[in-house]
RNA sequence: GGGCGAUUAGCUCAGCUGGCAGAGCAGCUGACUCUUAAUCAGCCGGUCGCAGGUUCGAAUCCUGCAUCGCCCA
C-alpha cells in the first residue's frame, strides 16, 4: 500500500469518527451540472439546487473552500463556507480530490462571475481511497488509459464527450433506419459454421452438447435467411469477432451494422449509405469537415463513385486485365506475389496504391468477381461483381452488394472458396443453401463498421479511442 | 515476426559528452471567506523497469530480458 493510500485510509477513519458514513446511499433531486448552470438567471439568487459528482479540483482558502465537481454532463463549482455549513464544516475540510459528494444550496455567482452553488448541506457519497491522476495533464499513459477507462473517463473530459457522441451516432442510425421501415433483429453470436466473411473465427465449446462453436465473424448468412423468411427490410447492429491481430483499425471484437433490403440492389445501397452517413454528419459535423490526424476529411456531397478498374488505372497506371503488368507493379511495391492467385495480387496492389489514398468519401464499385463469393455478378460483364466499398480516410467504412440469390451459383462459389483451406475450416453452410433453394428475394445488402464510422466522425485515429474497453493483454 | 522509441517520486516530466537523484502537480504542517491548474512559507516522498557487463565511479555506455507505444508484415 502506498503512503497515499494509507493517508486516505486514515482520512476515512477520521470521517467515521465524525459519525459520517463515507459510502452514502440514495441522494434525491440531483440535476446535471450543465443543466444547473444554464438555469442561472442574473440577479436571482433564490434557486435551491442539488448536484452530485466527483471532486476534480479543490481550492481551500481557509474558512472558504471552492470545489469543482464533475458529473456526466460537465462541471460546476461549489462554494463551502464555514459560516454557512456550521456543523458540517469539519466534514468539508476532510473532503479530498477524487471523492464523490452531493451538495445542495443556493445557485449564485462569485465576485468574478462564475456560477457557483453556495452549499448549505453536504453529503459524502463515496470516499476515494486512491489518489487521482495529476489534475492538469490528466491520465496520459496510453496503456493505463485503456486499462483504467473508469479513470480516463473523468480525468480526461474529451474522452467522455467522444463516447457520448458514439452513443448518439448509433441512436441516429437506428432512428434513421426505423423511419425507413427497417426492423432490427438479433441473430446468433455463436454459430456452428462461421460464415459470411473471410476471417479466422474464435472457437468456443458447448459442454452439454459437446460441440465446438464459433463466435460469429458476420451475421450475413442469418440475416439473409430472414429475407427468405419474409422480413423485407431488416438490420442488426451488433458485435462481430475476428481472430486477427490488433492495430489502430482493428479490434478483435467490433461493432457492425448490417442491413438487407428486398428488391433492391447495390445502387440503392449506395444511395442509402450516402444518406445515412450524411445524416450523422449533418447532426454532429454540420460544417462537413473533420480533422483526422494529419488529414482533413471533406464530407460535402455528392460523393465520388468510381469503378475498381478505373481507380486502379488512375493510381497505378495498370489496366486491370493486364495481370503481367500488375504483377510487376506488385513486385515494385515489395509484395511477394509469386504464389498468389491473380485476384489476390490485384487486391493487394489496389489496397496499397488506391485504398490508402482515398481520404474523402469515395464509393469503389464493381470488384473482381473472384473476391466476392456472395455477390451477384454484373449482367453485362460477369468478371465483375455488383459490389461497392465506401472508403473514408483510407479505411474501408462500408461494404455492400447485390446479393446472390441463385442457390446453384452460391453452392459453387462456396466450394471454390473452401478449396485449399484447412479441414477444420472447410465447412459448407448447407442449411444456407437450403434456405436459398426455397427462394430468397433479390436484395441489396450493406455493412458499415460502426467503430470506424465513429472514428471518422470524431477524428479519433485509433479504434481504441472509440471502444470503451479495447482488448489488451492482461496486466503484467 | 521486423524496425524505431519509451520505462526516473502517486501523477506529468527534466536529467547533455559517465561524477552527490531533480522540477511541477499531488501529499503533510502552517497562513488565508471570492478561488479558477488559487497563492505564500516549510516539509515528506526514489530498488532510476529487471538481470548481467564495462568502469575508480553507471539513471547515463554495452548485452540480454520484460512491459508499453508508433510504424511495417
Amino acid at each position: 500500500m502506498s503512503r497515499f493510500e494509507r493517508q486516505r485510509q486514515e482520512r476515512l477513519a477520521q470521517i467515521r469518527q465524525l459519525g459520517v458514513e463515507p459510502y452514502g446511499n440514495r441522494y434525491d433531486g440531483v440535476e446535471g451540472a450543465e443543466d444547473i448552470k444554464s438555469r442561472y438567471k442574473d440577479d436571482d439568487e433564490s434557486q435551491e439546487v442539488v448536484c452530485a459528482g466527483r471532486v476534480v479540483l479543490l481550492r481551500d482558502i481557509g474558512k472558504l473552500i471552492f470545489m469543482t465537481l464533475r458529473d456526466s454532463s460537465g462541471t460546476i463549482q461549489i462554494g463551502l463556507s464555514k459560516s454557512k455549513l456550521g456543523k458540517q464544516w469539519s466534514l468539508a475540510k476532510l473532503v479530498e480530490l477524487g471523492d464523490i459528494i452531493g451538495a445542495s444550496g443556493q445557485l449564485g455567482k462569485t465576485k468574478t462571475g462564475e456560477i457557483t452553488i453556495w452549499v448549505d448541506s453536504l453529503r459524502l457519497l463515496s470516499k476515494s481511497l486512491l489518489h487521482p491522476p495529476e489534475k492538469f495533464h490528466g491520465l496520459a499513459d496510453i496503456d493505463l488509459r485503456y486499462r483504467q477507462r473508469y479513470v480516463d473517463l473523468w480525468a480526461n473530459p474529451e474522452v467522455m464527450e467522444r463516447f457520448k457522441k458514439r452513443v448518439a451516432i448509433i441512436a441516429t442510425i437506428r432512428s434513421f433506419l426505423r423511419d425507413k421501415g427497417f426492423i432490427e433483429v438479433e441473430t446468433p453470436m455463436m454459430q456452428s459454421v462461421a460464415g459470411g466473411a473471410a476471417a479466422k473465427p474464435f472457437v468456443t465449446h458447448h459442454n452439454s452438447l459437446d460441440m465446438d462453436l464459433f463466435l460469429r465473424i458476420a451475421p450475413e448468412l442469418f440475416l439473409k435467411r430472414l429475407l427468405v423468411g419474409g422480413m423485407e427490410k431488416v438490420f442488426e447492429i451488433n458485435r462481430n469477432f475476428r481472430n486477427e491481430g490488433l492495430s489502430r483499425q482493428h479490434n478483435p471484437e467490433f461493432t457492425m451494422l448490417e442491413l438487407y433490403q428486398a428488391y433492391a440492389d447495390y445502387n440503392v445501397m449506395m444511395d442509402l449509405t450516402e444518406e445515412l452517413i450524411s445524416a450523422c454528419v449533418e447532426k454532429y459535423r454540420p460544417d462537413k469537415q473533420v480533422e483526422f490526424g494529419e488529414i482533413k476529411i471533406d464530407y460535402s456531397r455528392p460523393w465520388r463513385r468510381a469503378t475498381y478498374a478505373e481507380l486502379l488505372k488512375e493510381h497505378s497506371g495498370c489496366v486491370i486485365d493486364d495481370v503481367t503488368a500488375i504483377r510487376v507493379k506488385a513486385r515494385e511495391l515489395g509484395i511477394d506475389e509469386v504464389k498468389m492467385d491473380d485476384s489476390v495480387v490485384i487486391s493487394k496492389v489496389f489496397d496499397l496504391v488506391v485504398g490508402d489514398n482515398l481520404v474523402n468519401p469515395m464509393f469503389v464499385m464493381d470488384y473482381p468477381a473472384a473476391l466476392c463469393p456472395l455477390t451477384r455478378r454484373k449482367k453485362d460483364n460477369p468478371k465483375y461483381a455488383e459490389r461497392f466499398e465506401l472508403y473514408i480516410a483510407g479505411m474501408e467504412l462500408a461494404n455492400a452488394y447485390t446479393e446472390l440469390n441463385d442457390p446453384a451459383v452460391q453452392e459453387e462459389n462456396f466450394k471454390i472458396q473452401l478449396r485449399g483451406q484447412e479441414e477444420s475450416m472447410a465447412t459448407m453452410d448447407r442449411d444456407f443453401i437450403t434456405a436459398l433453394k426455397y427462394g430468397m428475394p433479390p436484395a441489396g445488402g450493406l455493412g458499415i463498421g460502426i467503430d470506424r464510422l465513429v472514428m471518422v466522425l470524431t477524428g479519433a485515429t485509433s479504434i481504441r479511442d472509440v471502444v470503451l474497453f479495447p482488448l489488451l493483454k492482461p496486466a503484467p
